[in-house]
DNA sequence: AACACCCCCTGTCGGC
DNA sequence: TGCCGACAGGGGGTGT
């Protein structure tokens, strides 16, 4: 499911229920997603304050008040929902099994947090809050594309003499921390980049951006800022927390959408997919050179 | 180092 | 209708 939109929709909505709550008893149902349960996992939450949820790339880390943190990862199929604590009252998870609620945080102001991954691509975590930055999952991560840090400068510095096709640079997440497959197609289609390019060839005989490659710092930032502002988008079941849909789906220009006109104004191109490094990429080959 | 593949797992959809 | 392959928003590991 989630890219940085989705994923901050997601601690956005939860939020105003766990931070300053304490986590008062966890259900595990399995002893593993993608990996196993840190050990003691229940044991090491039970009792404890949440002071705050942050987003790291697509991870969640919410810090606890004893120093450790618990660090949460979506995968493709990951999901939280929010359910009251009502005795008696068996809530059903819209329009998904149980069989596939992994994890269920009560916590102490009757309400929980439930996590639901069919897939179980997802994964928990538990690290020392001031130890997070060398954990191998998160010291090599990139920039957030939200900051000022990502510039077209950075980006021809990383991508000169490089020649792997552009899009694979812009999934990478050391490069780049939280885009994925929807919004590197959708940012390289608003920049009129095609994905095919040696990332090399945006960068001038000089190492600075060339006139394209100057258009794709922007270009991200408002696919992802507009992403965010409908909630993400929802393909199969990313929701709000509050079980809205995002509708950002609505708004893709390329994503998904083989076949369809282009539309770039003037451009009277089609939509084509192809595959790169076994994933489908969506493009305009009028518009995007 | 950089790049191409492979895997993890379940659900859904289109074609036959 | 049922079966079967392809594919899905991610990331980590291996081999060349």
């Amino acid at each position: 499911m989630p890219e940085l939109p989705e994923v901050e929709t997601v601690r956005r909505g939860l939020a105003p229920a766990l931070v300053g709550a304490t986590i008062a008893r966890v259900d595990l149902r399995r002893h593993d997603l993608r990996v196993p349960f840190p050990q003691r996992f229940a044991a090491r939450l039970e009792g404890r304050r949440v002071l705050d949820l942050r987003r790291r790339a697509k991870y969640l880390v919410a810090d606890l008040e004893d120093g450790q943190s618990l660090i949460m990862h979506l995968g493709m199929s990951g999901s939280f929902r929010i359910d009251d604590e009502t005795p008696g009252h068996f809530h059903r998870a819209r329009g998904k099994s149980a069989a596939h609620d992994h994890v269920v945080f009560h916590l102490d102001q009757g309400k929980r947090i439930v996590y639901n991954d069919p897939r179980r691509f997802g994964c928990m975590l538990l690290i020392a809050t001031n130890e997070i930055d060398e954990d191998i999952r998160f010291r090599g991560l990139g920039v957030e594309p939200l900051s000022e840090a990502l510039d077209a400068a950075l980006l021809a510095n990383r991508f000169r003499e490089r020649a792997a096709p552009v899009k694979a640079l812009l999934l990478d997440q050391r490069l780049i921390a939280g885009l994925g497959n929807i919004y590197v197609c959708e940012a390289l289609h608003r920049a009129r980049i095609s994905p095919l390019r040696a990332a090399g060839s945006l960068v001038a005989a000089r190492g600075g951006p060339t006139a394209a490659l100057a258009r794709l710092p922007q270009a991200i930032k408002e696919v992802l800022t507009a992403a965010l502002k409908a909630g993400g988008s929802s393909l199969r079941d990313h929701r709000q927390i509050d079980g809205s849909l995002g509708y950002f789906q609505h708004s893709f220009r390329v994503y998904d959408r083989e076949g369809a006109a282009c539309p770039t104004p003037g451009c009277r191109g089609t939509i084509a997919r192809v595959v790169q490094s076994g994933r489908s990429t969506f493009y305009c080959p009028a518009c995007q050179k």
